[in-house]
DNA sequence: CGTTGTTTTGACTTTATTCAAGCATGGTGG
DNA sequence: CCACCATGCTTGAATAAAGTCAAAACAACG
């Protein structure tokens, strides 16, 4: 398992008493809220590393958000060309994708050993129409999952290799301070070539530009983490590494 | 306008009578419930080009759903980079990303003068609390957003200048078919410059990549349009144009 | 330890960008 | 009505960035 002990012991087998509710669906609920919603709530499946939890082209049955470890969605297309659109971490929810025609449209891989809470679909929308605050949590995270997406566009679109790593690594740090995991160096679950897929370049590229970085006093690369050095500098390059702001 | 009088004539007043309901909010809904969503649109309001319907930043006051012409949307980062998120045409919803933190993560720009419905969203979150058909047209029509911006995601991070025009000028055109507007050579309301920032190139590069395409006959570059010629062709160099598959 | 999978490094090639120039179109004012 | 300018689009030649291919180093694991 990803997380340390100190934090997998604050989560508990019932969202009321998870350090992750502020993160994930009982966000806005109120207590009795949360607790009607705990009964429909799957806690503590697992799911082995490169296991899948569900495939592109399934039908939507379960939303799943994730307790501890990580993973990856990965999308195929007609051609059979993979991309890989996302990496989660504890608090995410998965499956969102799939409202749009009752059918995931992603494939969601876990990069190690990882536990998750499945939330039927069919028993959320009920409880949904019961209760306002759910579905306007909800509504709020699909928006919110729209937005990420539009901010990767946007840092894919734009930026060169190296702003690209740069990006990627303050964007995760992030996400772990949201979330209160512990600070220090950031751990990297995926291997290169799967940095290399979801930035869109060669694994040989990304290998490059962290030789680059480290070379610099920016960061240094521990295997399975990267340690930051250089918070300034590392934003920097993130900014730097941007294609020229033209007319338009 | 963008539409021919013809199809124009079909657009009325009301939902329950605009050609472009199936595809749009009244989706799913009985008769009566379009009825009570059409006392909350506001239909007809025009947009000049180059005018904004909303702009990154402010709260999210309303939904818009195009009846006639064309938009764009575009997000810009805290570094100043501007990267256009998407193109939209009759029938597509715009806003949906500001249901994240009730405030819109992009701005929304007229390609052409236009005319659109609106939506507010706080009438619209208190009827989706009586008609569960409505909210489930939401999350549908929210996952769908979801799912195409990953559909881009595969296509901008995984093929070469060719394939990405090529993959453009094929999606267009089907979204066009799915809409029942008219065929024949496919308008292109957007500047040269504008497709290259959607597909994070330079306008030179998009205009070499459709001289080589209009040489080899596959297309007819016509001024704001472009004649598809041989579609099967442009589908072989749409999927050519593609990164090797590596493992992985 | 030897096998396997992953990451790094090096030399070379390709692709797209950059910079610069030329062409077409459409609108404005003399 | 035409010269002029602005805007948008195309084309060409030189350059830089990232990709490819190949090999070596490293790590993990039985």
């Amino acid at each position: 398992m990803a997380a340390d002990t100190a934090s997998l012991e604050q989560l508990s087998a019932t969202c009321s008493h998870c350090s992750l509710r502020y993160l994930c669906l009982p966000h806005g609920l109120s207590a009795d809220d949360v607790v009607r919603l705990e009964t429909l709530v799957d806690t503590g499946a697992t799911i082995g590393t490169d296991r899948s939890l569900f495939e592109q082209g399934d039908a939507q049955q379960a939303l799943y958000a994730i307790r501890d470890g990580s993973m990856k969605t990965v999308a195929v297309d007609e051609d059979g060309l993979e991309q890989i659109l996302g990496f989660y971490f504890p608090g995410d929810l998965l499956g969102l994708d799939g409202f749009g025609n009752q059918r995931h449209q992603c494939t969601a891989i876990a990069l190690e050993d990882s536990t998750v809470c499945r939330i039927p679909v069919e028993r959320l929308g009920h409880l949904s129409d019961e209760l306002p605050s759910l579905r306007h949590q909800l509504m709020r995270l699909m928006g919110q999952a729209l937005s990420d997406e539009e901010r990767l566009l946007l840092t894919l679109g734009r930026k060169n290799a190296e702003g690209r790593i740069a990006s990627l690594l303050l964007t995760m740090r992030r996400r772990r301070q949201l979330r209160g995991l512990p600070e220090g160096a950031l751990p990297l679950p995926m291997k290169r070539i799967e940095l290399a897929n979801f930035l869109s370049m060669r694994l040989e590229t990304v290998s490059r530009v962290l030789t680059r970085l480290q070379r610099d006093g920016v960061i240094r690369v521990l295997p399975g983490a990267i340690d930051i050095l250089d918070t300034a500098m590392l934003r920097t390059r993130a900014g730097q590494g941007a294609w020229a702001v033209d007319q338009d």
